[in-house]
DNA sequence: GAACCCCTGGTT
DNA sequence: AACCAGGGGTTC
């Protein structure tokens, strides 16, 4: 599942073959991922353009085409960006595909077609990408805690639910959610309004640690996650507890539990993140 | 703010 | 054959 370190892995494994490249066509093979405008739009909006820049927020690629107008990728659950060298055909479960004056061509596939593509100018982005909360490395840590506590002042559900929030912190799915509060000792099922100060300095911290680590490590393959070339990370050989559901905890040797919070499957060493007594 | 939905492939 | 994985949009 592509969260911040492998959507930002994508982006650094794209940007330096696709930059400056003249999008010559536009092949759409999945109609419903093009947003909000017709396909055929698209394909009139994109023929002819550069590509001048390729950036990332929460989990969106973004491509900064010559005219100033962006496309936002979401690739989801299993959406891959594919950059492919020369003449080839589209896989299974392709979505879309660029392609450039070069010769060369970027393929959108997606099995679970969840994926989706728009077109916007800077003054109108969409929705999802408006909402967003800050980026958790990038921005500065008062605006991060400041995002993060003041939600957790307004509501009542878990810290989980909060760290998944993409309007509270951008860029937190289900895997660095649950690493994360493992690294802090935190319950995932505290309320987010109980967590004290000393636990927000610690899920902060973690949050730094662990992301930073996984985009140094390219991302966290575990089924369909590859980068821009193809090519799985690495960070699945560092996870403390995602899927590692009824195995020792390799801090404490305890049992990781499996249950379900916030609608996600969950991972937590109850050792290691003992619930608060009242 | 929870429940459901979108989907397919892998697992039970 | 049924069930599960899960990001985010929609709906209640």
């Amino acid at each position: 599942m592509p969260e911040l370190p492998e959507v930002e892995t994508v982006r650094r494994s794209l940007l330096p073959v696709v930059i400056d490249k003249e999008i010559q066509e536009v092949e759409i093979f999945l109609e419903k991922a093009v947003r909000p405008i017709a396909p055929e739009e698209l394909k009139l909006a994109l023929i002819g353009r550069k590509i001048e820049d390729l950036l990332r927020r929460g989990k969106y690629l973004i491509f900064i085409l010559d005219n100033s107008q962006r496309v936002a990728f979401h690739l989801r659950m299993t959406g891959k960006l594919l950059y492919k060298a020369g003449l080839s055909a589209p896989e299974k479960h392709t979505t879309l595909i660029l392609s450039f004056s070069d010769g060369n061509s970027l393929h959108f596939v997606d099995p679970r077609k969840f994926g989706t593509v728009v077109l916007y100018e800077p003054a109108n982005p969409p929705a999802g990408l408006k909402k967003l909360g800050p980026e958790p490395v990038a921005d500065k840590k008062e605006v991060v805690l400041f995002s993060l506590k003041t939600a957790a002042s307004r509501r009542k559900g878990p810290i989980k639910g909060l760290l998944l929030d993409q309007t509270v912190i951008a860029g937190l799915g289900n895997i660095y959610a649950d690493e994360t509060l493992f690294r802090a000792g935190v319950h995932p099922t505290c309320p987010a309004r109980e967590i004290t100060a000393q636990e927000w300095e610690r899920i902060y911290q973690s949050i730094q640690e662990i992301l930073t680590k996984a985009i140094n490590h390219r991302g966290t393959t575990r089924q369909d996650y590859v980068d821009g070339r193809g090519e799985p990370g690495e960070y699945q050989n560092y996870l403390n507890v995602y899927g590692r559901k009824e195995e020792s905890c390799l801090v404490c040797g305890g049992t990781i539990n499996y249950t379900r919070v916030a609608g996600r499957g969950t991972h937590y060493c109850p050792n290691c993140q003992p619930l608060k007594k009242v």
